[in-house]
DNA sequence: GTCGCTTGCCAC
DNA sequence: AAACGTGGCAAGCGAC
């Protein structure tokens, strides 16, 4: 069957495999010639370890092959088992969940992805496949999508039953192969000269964490069952005091404002579109039976329903399967939805719902301070850079400098002002940022940065230096951007370009992460992955392998190749709160 | 009922 | 001259 309804270029042809001479057809046009094979997939949802594989398509410049998967799943097997040629998906990571749990093995080491590419061409922009080619190739790319959206809602279809015959999903579909085989055409050459290394280092990061995914997380349900219990049979209680004593839920921050104030309490503070603000930090300042309740629902609730309803509601039997973004960030920071693992409240509570597989323990190893370390590199200043090759705490030496005072300690109160002060820079905040966040007048925020500015000289000469190139490139390019050592790109967001300083730390900082879990992968530590966490990895680990790995780990983490040491840190227990 | 926005809060 | 960076998630709430 051919076609080539509304919004589908002329020149392209679209098939629907329903019989063996369209098998064979498709057969004799894969074995031609052509620079790339595109594949893709139409599922039922998301969770592709629980879900139907309904369609797989496979399509080049000019043709593209819709395929049922459950009638010809022989087919689509032996297809992409025998296909030695490049391969390109368009988020390679999420069609090859559904394709591997579903049998079908394409040649890893010959996949491409023209949404990683994307990400690496323009950091900052979406790279889903209707934006990248409205982008790059045409801007009608995205029209037939609303077409097929309405007749779904009008016909009560979801992606598990929509029709697999109906044109407006399998053409669809079917173009979606040709618009990735050409944006891959249109991005390949740029990718190939600017972005070879970092390309190559994210395409072989993916493949680690795709396994790590399948994997899963081992999750202690009934620990997660019992905290649930207990923070809500709380919440429901509060609530209801709340309630008779108010006549209004406590998570109505505008009544809560107007209870306040009517009760006699001064607000000052307003949010950004006028209302009174009923932040923690504001709520915490008020002596008043209301306000101390309303922090602790909301606290209590947090932790019962982001972290331990929320676990027990992905769980897939006792495993978790968190997706991870290799390009969450625009800086080449890693995200993880589902749940977010990358952000479970520090100590015990949460943390200790996780735990290792039977026989094995939890290990944890991570950078210390990657990005003040990074930024001693960055700086070249020696100040800094003695500072981390010296023993002893880091921010302490910089404090004896910076004070000129040999006898500060540790324990100097001053040290929270050092170690601020750094992050402040970092970050790329003012003054008043800074006096805000660690309490001190302006003045005194001001005399402190310009000492730390005196003592350390380098960080200027760096941000003037990331500030210069950008502008400079501003003008030539049209875009203010640098680059990383391994060439990734990181893009000023609109109007800030004081933030490529942070982007420069954070975006080296992933890139030797990421370098970290290729490496480690290598050594054959690969499998041990649980979660990357920014700068920490953990990984469940067989109980008689623990020192070997953490040793491992070590070795194969830790770096000399910048001006200051990366050090690495290793801890194991039986659950991950259970990591120092 | 769903959707998108706002507000608030968790991490590194 | 001055500018705290990067994310995900849930509840409330108004619009459709």
């Amino acid at each position: 069957m051919s076609s080539s309804p509304a919004g589908i270029p002329d020149d392209v042809s679209m098939h629907l495999v329903e019989c063996w001479d369209d098998a064979a057809d498709f057969r004799r046009w894969l074995g031609e010639r052509r620079p790339v094979l595109a594949v893709d997939t139409e599922t039922s949802g998301m969770e592709w370890w629980d879900g139907d594989l309904r369609l797989v398509q496979f399509g080049d410049a000019m043709s593209g092959w819709a395929i049922p998967f459950e009638p010809w799943k022989g087919l689509i097997r032996e297809s992409l088992k025998d296909y030695e040629g490049p391969l390109v998906f368009h988020n390679a990571k999420f069609d090859l969940h559904w394709l591997e749990t579903n049998g079908a093995f394409p040649r890893r080491h010959r996949v491409n992805d023209t949404a990683v590419m994307a990400h690496l061409v323009s950091p900052d922009q979406r790279v889903g496949l209707k934006e990248c080619s409205a982008r790059w190739l045409d801007a009608r790319a995205a029209t037939g999508q609303s077409e097929l959206k309405k007749a779904m809602s009008k016909a009560q279809w979801t992606w598990g039953t929509i029709p697999i015959d109906f044109e407006g999903y399998w053409v669809y579909a079917a173009l979606d192969v040709v618009l990735t085989a050409r944006l891959y055409e249109h991005l390949v050459p740029q990718v190939r000269a600017d972005f070879g290394r970092v390309y190559d280092l994210e395409m072989a990061c993916s493949h680690i964490l795709m396994d790590m995914e399948t994997r899963g997380v081992r999750v202690d349900l009934s620990y997660c069952q019992e905290q649930y219990e207990k923070l809500h049979a709380y919440s429901v209680e509060a609530r209801a005091w709340c309630k008779n004593t108010y006549g209004f839920e406590a998570g109505s921050n505008r009544n809560v404002a107007a209870q306040l104030m009517g009760d006699g309490v001064v607000l000052t503070k307003r949010t950004d579109r006028g209302a009174w603000s009923m932040t923690e930090e504001v709520l915490s300042g008020i002596e008043h039976p209301l306000a101390q309740t309303v922090l602790s629902i909301r606290k209590s609730e947090k932790l019962a329903n982001s972290y331990f309803a929320n676990f027990i509601e992905m769980a897939d039997g006792d495993l978790l399967h968190p997706s991870v973004r290799p390009l969450g960030a625009r800086t080449g920071r890693m995200s993880v939805t589902n749940p977010a693992l990358q952000t479970l409240p520090r100590g015990r509570l949460v943390r200790d719902a996780f735990i290792a597989r039977e026989g094995h323990l939890m290990v944890g190893a991570d950078y210390e301070q990657v990005e003040m370390r990074l930024a001693a590199h960055f700086s070249e200043d020696e100040g800094l850079i003695e500072a981390f090759k010296s023993e002893g705490d880091f921010f302490t030496v910089m404090g004896r400098s910076i004070f000129d005072d040999p006898t500060f300690e540790k324990s100097d109160p001053r040290r929270s002002l050092v170690k601020n002060g750094m992050y402040a820079k970092v970050y790329g905040s003012g003054t008043a940022r800074f006096a805000e966040t660690v309490g001190i007048p302006e003045h005194e925020a001001q005399t402190f940065m310009l000492k730390l500015d005196q003592s350390f000289p380098g960080l200027r000469t760096f941000a003037d230096s990331v500030g210069r190139t950008a502008a400079m490139r501003g003008v030539r390019e049209g875009t203010e951007y640098i680059r990383t050592p391994t060439g990734r790109r990181l893009v000023a967001p609109e109007g800030r370009s004081y933030a490529l300083v942070n982007a420069a730390i954070q975006g080296t900082a992933a890139d030797i992460f990421k370098q970290a879990i290729v490496k480690l992968d290598a050594a054959g530590l690969g499998e041990y992955l649980v979660m990357p966490v920014h700068d920490e990895l953990i990984l469940s680990v067989p109980e008689e392998l623990v020192p070997e790995v953490e040793a491992g780990l070590v070795e194969v983490m830790e770096r000399d190749d910048f001006l200051v040491p990366l050090a690495v840190d290793s801890h194991h227990g039986v659950r991950w709160g259970s990591l120092k």
